[in-house]
RNA sequence: GGUCAGGUAGCUCAGUCGGUAUGAGCGUCCGCCUGAAAAGCGGAAGGUCGGCGGUUCGACCCCGCCCCUGACCA
């Protein structure tokens, strides 16, 4: 019988790796990661991504798949993150999709489909957006979708880009509200919380942590892989703050500050995204946490 | 001790030549999010304008005294 996916979700820093590790090892679990930034290849100490040693064993997939310089695709990451889970079923374990990225998580499990994409439109738009700016952007899509357009605010040049991409290409309207929460799979979602000023002392400590065990050095070497060039990878929290002190933009102490500033942003993104799904059963974290979660699970 | 500058939102600061502060950025809280999502976008709350007096129909703005901070002079 095919086994529940359990996907432990929650803002960084909450200790959802360490809780994926046990669940993963008292129900003969393999992790999947859901992890935008952990899919990229040398991004190790800024994503706080487990060593090998601290995997103890437990197989963990869809790590270090991307160069740095490839821009991130949720819809690439869908399709891998789907073969992954049907493949550790099929070996009748049960899959453990851990990470904070809110999209990336509903792609693996619910039920989105994400229409397609052209460089070449996007590209152009893109250069539209800069010179007409995003409310004349925002006219246009008016004109050809007014769903999507009083779905997206006239600031977010982004979203109206993207809008506009997929209208031109498929020719259709372009959803611009989230589904649903309708999942492919049996699963159950565990969501770790920890106290806002818990929260925010665990980054400080994670992200001066991080410094210590050499993350300038690591953006360095990255730097040389092409990771300003990187779309996605160059904005990661941390990544970006180095880089700018690495050109001088910033000193070394304010380049943490921002990082620590940064993910506390983060962390509450994350919170009001994970908020919003019934479906996640939160526990606190603190002792015994796994045997908290186990009990949820069984 | 004296001179000067300054004390306006949690922080850094605009501003009002006297007429109920359209204050800004950041922070905080909340929300949105379909191929960049550790990204992108939005909304809200927050101030007895250092204190006490005075002038005035009316003072955050003018006058006096006091307190605090900084620089300089002794």
């Amino acid at each position: 019988m095919l086994r529940p996916v359990i996907a432990v979700v929650g803002p960084t820093a909450a200790g959802k790796s360490e809780l994926s590790l046990a669940l993963a090892r008292t129900l003969g679990g393999e992790v999947v990661n859901a992890d935008s930034m952990q899919l990229y290849v040398g991004m190790d100490v800024g994503t706080a991504k487990l060593t090998m040693s601290e995997r103890a064993g437990v197989v963990h997939h869809l790590l270090d798949i991307w160069p740095v310089t490839q821009a991130a695709s949720v819809s690439e990451y869908q399709q891998l993150a789907r073969e992954a889970i049907d493949d550790i079923r099929g070996r009748g374990n049960t899959p453990i999709l851990v990470g904070g990225s809110g999209l990336y998580v509903r792609a693996a499990i619910d039920n989105l489909e994400f229409p397609g994409t052209d460089p070449a439109v996007r590209a152009r738009l893109e250069s539209e957006l800069d010179e007409l700016g995003s409310g004349a952007m925002h006219a246009r899509l008016a004109a050809v979708d007014p769903v999507a357009a009083a779905a997206i605010l006239p600031g977010n040049g982004r979203r109206i880009v993207r809008a506009l991409e997929v209208i031109e290409l498929s020719g259709r309207p372009f959803s611009a509200t989230l589904p649903e929460y309708e999942s492919v799979y049996p699963v159950v979602q565990l969501g770790v919380t920890v106290p806002r000023p818990e929260l925010d002392r665990r980054i400080a400590d994670r992200v001066h942590q991080m410094w210590d065990l050499g993350l300038v050095d690591e953006v360095r070497r990255l730097e040389l892989a092409g990771l300003r060039d990187g779309r996605t990878a160059s904005r990661a929290l941390g990544y970006a703050q180095v880089l700018k002190f690495l050109a001088g933009d910033w000193t070394e102490d304010e380049a943490a500050a921002q990082t620590i500033q940064a993910t506390r942003r983060f962390v509450r993104r994350q919170e009001s995204w994970f908020r919003r799904d019934p479906r996640v059963q939160w526990i606190p974290a603190g002792t015994d946490l796994a045997e908290r979660a186990l009990a949820v699970v069984r």
